[in-house]
RNA sequence: GCCGGAGUAGCUCAGGGGUAGAGCGCAUCCUUGGUAAGGAUGAGGUCACGAGUUCAAUUCUCGUCUUCGGCUCCA
């Protein structure tokens, strides 16, 4: 007898061992269609693989990640399979699924290269090779076998892999004629998948880096149902829609010159209004939580950042620095703020009874990026980060780490971003080389940040190795349209600087003590967080944020002048107001209006202009009625006060 | 930086070895219209840039730049 236990806990017992898809069958016909994977007392397992224990069972259908991913691992081997056949001598590299779909990284025979066009080719045949229903089956070999196997397949890339795995624990799938080494799960076979598309190409180096050669990458995603593929397109042309490189454009928020250079944006008037609300609003919560603006220069002496470190660890990787003419000092445009802000600390004593001291800063600083890695307003070489930093005590710590994340919370909330991740990033307990400071020190960071977030009832995920050289840090990422995630809010503690710049307080000891810096941005750049706002709100900014709040539209020429007198009155409470006084008939105004995402389109007319008032719009929602031009300047400034 | 696409009017795109095309936008005129496109006329292009092949290149080849999708990197 074999003891199933299911996740509800309830236990079926079995007279034999059987596989998952036995168990599905037992409980419904329908259920065993669906299902794509099961999880054996923890561990993911094909479907087709003898349960030969009392076991607790997890069945996986499309809906689980757990499903998707051998649905999508097992696409990944029929491309290899359709590769293999196309391009005979083909080696493989990894294959796995992905968050959507799946990639094989390979290296055609003589050099050969991958072109868009071919993709054609290769998805019919893995829809011919589907369709032949072949049985995915799993085989246990050992090292010696495998390393045979692979040797004839003159692979050397698989021969890697295996040699770094350990006898015992190596297994191949075979479809047809194509064997693949892999951990699994799979499905039991390839019919299973029905719609495919094979979305790009792309260079990867083996095993991610730089030094090795660099291997074609073939994307891909494949699903049960033709009609999810064509669902998964539709829903890749809105995200296209979204685009804050294509809305920007449009709203003409900001742009891009050749002619300035690449990664440096360009913030037309309409975005810089955007921008500059969201520095008043992060000013005036600054504000409340006691930081003090300052301003310092977009160059400084190179010394400066030897003095941090920076130099050293960035330094060739950088922007040049300039020179003077004529004393031959040496600049460098400034790619973080915090040196500036710890010599504005340096230049007066400080008391333990002044700390924390904190001090913001919209900076605006320069990097270095690749130049294909630039990205819209992503990813750029000049931005402007919501900079401040905390000095505090260390009995301060988590304290003031509270209120940082109270401050992001604020934010997320105004502009309801409510799916993001948490990261904690913590050192690599293995290499403590690789950071500065004391372990002491560092074990007083990580658990002040963990309690704080925890006190916060904050979800995150925990990095180990993913900390900073100089300290332990918590990121916020937010995701964009097409569900690439970026990180925008970050909280770094930092015991570096204040080391390196001698940075001391008198205590009430009388003694001199160390600071602990916090490093923090909560929308991160200015130029990202617009960026992901486009995206999120595809353009329809809220009413406090939106360039242009109001639009008039006179419902002809004549009743421009009474159009002109609204805008005089609403400029009076800082409404920002346009008037449409195009030669067009009222319908043509409210359509291009539309599509422009102004928010309150304002109808005028002969009516409106004998009674005071105004005919309100709202976009996307349609007519509001008439109302006098107080009451509707009243309704503004209520839902402006409302939204932040 | 690396791999693979792309670059034609302000925008979206068609075209193709021999005067360069559309829609939208823009300008002028007609129309003065009440809740998502009124009509007419017109202006706009070194077909990214530089070489090469050719009688002739925007079109074919190569290089450069920019841009897009990834990789790597990210203080």
């Amino acid at each position: 007898m074999i003891k199933i236990t299911f996740p509800d806990k309830s236990v079926r017992e079995f007279p034999e061992p059987l596989t998952g898809l036995e168990i599905a069958r037992s409980i419904s016909n329908s259920l065993a269609k669906e299902v794509l994977a099961v999880t054996v007392d923890g561990k993911i397992w094909d479907l087709t693989r003898t349960i030969s224990h009392d076991a607790s069972v997890k069945l996986h259908t499309w809906d689980d990640p757990e499903g998707k991913e051998a649905f999508w691992h097992s696409s990944a081997h029929l491309m290899a399979e359709a590769i293999e056949q196309i391009y005979p001598g083909t080696k493989f590299g990894i294959g796995p699924s992905i968050e959507t779909g799946f990639y094989y990284d390979i290296d055609l025979p003589g050099g050969r290269q991958l072109a868009e066009k071919d993709l054609q080719q290769i998805e019919k045949k893995m829809v011919e090779l589907a369709r032949q229903n072949n049985a995915i089956v799993r085989r246990e070999i050992s090292k010696a076998e495998a390393l045979e196997l692979f040797t004839q397949k003159n692979d050397e890339l698989k021969l890697e892999l295996i040699n770094e795995l350990e006898d015992g624990t190596i297994s191949v799938y075979e479809q047809g004629n194509f064997t693949d080494l892999c951990r699994g799960p799979h499905l039991p076979h390839t019919g299973y998948i029905k719609a495919i598309k094979l979305t790009s190409i792309a260079g990867a180096y083996w095993r991610g880096s730089e030094n090795n050669r660099m291997l074609t990458r073939v994307y891909g995603v494949t699903f049960p149902k033709q009609k999810m593929l064509g669902e998964y397109l539709t829903m890749l042309e809105e995200a296209k829609k979204r685009d804050h490189r294509k809305i920007g454009r449009e709203m003409e928020l900001f742009t891009f010159s050749e002619a300035v250079g690449q990664g440096l944006p360009l913030w037309l008037p309409k975005g810089a209004q955007l921008r500059m609300q969201l520095e008043e609003f992060l000013k005036k919560i600054q504000k409340r939580y006691n930081y003090e603006q300052v301003i310092t220069p977009h160059i400084g002496d190179v010394k400066l950042y030897k003095i941090s470190g920076h130099y050293e660890k960035y330094g060739k990787d950088s922007f040049h620095t300039i020179t003077t003419p004529a004393e031959g000092e040496e600049y460098m445009l400034k790619p973080m703020n915090c040196p500036h802000h710890c010599e504005i600390y340096k230049s007066k004593p400080r008391s333990y009874k002044d700390l924390p001291v904190r001090m913001a800063e919209f900076g605006t600083v320069y990097r270095y990026e690749q130049s294909g890695e630039l990205h819209g307003l992503t990813r750029v070489r000049g931005f402007t980060q919501d900079d401040a930093h905390i000095f505090c005590r260390p009995d301060q710590l988590k304290d003031e780490f509270k209120k940082v994340i109270d401050i992001i919370f604020i934010i997320f909330k105004a502009l309801h971003f409510d799916d993001y991740i948490a990261q904690i990033s913590l050192r690599d307990k293995e290499n403590s080389e690789k950071y500065i400071g004391t372990v002491e020190n560092w074990n007083k960071a990580e658990q002040a940040i963990i309690e704080a977030c925890d006190e916060k009832g904050l979800k995150t995920t925990i990095e180990p190795g993913e900390a900073a050289f100089y300290g332990p840090k918590l990121d916020f990422m937010v995701r964009d349209a097409l569900g690439r995630s970026w990180q925008l809010g970050t909280i770094q503690v930092d015991y570096n600087l204040p080391e390196r710049f001698n940075l001391e307080y008198i205590g009430a000891d009388d003694n001199r003590h160390q600071p602990v810096m916090i490093h923090r941005a909560p929308f991160g750049s200015l130029e990202r967080f617009v960026a992901v706002l486009i995206e999120h709100t595809a353009g329809k900014f809220p009413l406090w944020l939106a360039p242009e709040q109001v639009v008039l539209l006179p419902i002809s020429e004549k009743y421009n002048e009474y159009a002109q007198k609204v805008l005089n009155f609403l400029n009076i409470y800082d409404i920002r107001t346009i008037i449409d006084d195009r030669n067009e008939k009222i319908g043509r105004k409210i359509r291009d209006n539309e599509l422009k995402r102004i928010p309150y389109m304002l109808i005028v007319g002969e009516q409106e202009a004998e009674s005071d008032t105004v005919s309100v719009r709202r976009q996307g929602h349609g007519d509001k009625g008439v109302m006098t031009i107080k009451e509707f300047a009243e309704m503004i400034l209520a839902e402006i006060k409302d939204q932040q």
